[in-house]
DNA sequence: CGTATATTTGAAGGCAATCAATCGACGTGG
DNA sequence: CCACGTCGATTGATTGCCTTCAAATATACG
């Protein structure tokens, strides 16, 4: 299963260079290993893999360092609800309890460093500043969760794409362009929407000049402005 | 504002008594001050009155005594989203952050107990059961988030009434009744749907035998397994 | 008991889903 | 280098579920 077990200290050193250059600041995970000293290890999924699934026991909190990921619940049915992508950088799978409540997939290769759920606990237990960062990150999830709510519930198709678009030029944007890592279906599943629901208001985007294409994928955006008049 | 600063230890003797009858082991606001000796305050706050609103700071964490409270979000236009029901027993508005993510509100007369968001930061800096606390707190407001967004993204106006009744009938039945506290335009901005199509819901689960009415909020469930079925 | 509010029910319309076909991008092998 | 095949994305036509608009009925409260 895992491939090489480092020393944490050298991990934190690849995170500069390697993760999250554009947030240096919100690197939680290093945060927490660096500060007790915890062993991570690094591990790889190909495109589609699970990396855990729904109600599994918690065993590992992992971060991507590479790739993305993402969580979803089911329905009996196969409806598929994402709750979050998660790009590098990104902490996921952490939990109180002793599962996952929602399961979690490669969404292109990606790779992730992981640490033990009980070691993360044991430190939490001696140690109130790691403890007081396992809380933000969960309340940093749960407040997504409730802006996602509000989409979910409220919002037009129009309204969630624009968005889902402002959330990942904040997340992935390069040099004014981002590259998605994920499908329509993928981001129809995030939206509450189909793949063609989200494709047609993509295209009116691109007919009205809001944003451009350079293949299905790498997009950019061309009036920020008006897609934050967009989205209510 | 406040009108009594009662001790902690009477408070929570009046717990088993008079808050969550039902469910005595989840007192979690009571496991956390009657361990660290916070003092309680107790409010009350009449119908449709603001507890507080979306983005103002986080001063204080609260526990519903009796009646009950919504938590929402609007958006510009004034469209809903009710994040959350908060009932007897319930804890709410407590943040990891200095600002409160959504606003609430008394759906009836009600009375809480508070303590100063600033007392249990203190405390969760000295006491790691605390924190831990803390932390599975808003790890059971998240677990909840995601049920909801699967709801809200995937599931139909059926399958979502079918959920919130029994989501309710577990959370506040008393001898196989239920009393709501909220009117159908709530439980649609809870439930992503309008009012209207909440009541044809009921009415049609009615019509079905599947519940009962003593009036419009005072609801039997008479097939819980039928109401299974219908939610996914 | 009367009035205001909440709920139910009906009729019509609209937005997104579904069903279906075409287009385009990418990787493979000839 | 290009033909081919596959998967993903786009576009079109139609359907249907839920919303909107409207009115009647029920309930709560002074």
């Amino acid at each position: 299963m895992l491939t090489q077990t480092i020393n944490t200290q050298a991990i934190n050193t690849q995170i500069g260079g390697k993760i999250a250059p554009a947030h240096p600041v919100t690197d939680q995970f290093g945060a927490i290993t660096g500060h007790v000293g915890l062993v991570a290890t690094e591990f790889s999924y190909r495109k589609d893999e699970e990396i855990y699934g729904e109600d599994e026991p918690a065993e590992y909190v992992y971060q991507v360092v590479s790739g993305a990921v993402r969580s979803y619940k089911l329905l009996s049915d196969g409806r598929r609800q994402i709750g979050a992508f998660h790009l590098p950088g990104d902490v996921f799978g952490l939990e109180s309890g002793a599962t996952h409540r929602l399961a979690a997939e490669a969404i292109i290769d990606t790779s992730v460093r992981l640490v033990k759920r009980t070691s993360l606990e044991k430190a939490a237990g001696t140690d109130v500043v790691v403890a007081r960062k396992l809380w933000a990150m969960t309340a940093g999830e749960l407040r997504h969760a409730e802006d996602h709510m509000l989409l979910l519930g409220r919002k037009t198709a129009m309204e969630r794409v624009a968005t889902f678009l402002l959330e990942m030029d904040r997340r992935l944007a390069v040099a004014g362009m981002m590259a998605l890592p994920m499908c329509r279906r993928d981001i129809g599943d995030y939206l509450g929407l189909t793949l063609e629901t989200v494709s047609r208001a993509l295209s009116q985007l691109h007919a009205q000049g809001i944003l451009g294409f350079s293949g299905a994928r790498q997009i950019v955006l061309r009036n920020r402005q008006r897609l934050h008049n967009l989205d209510a």
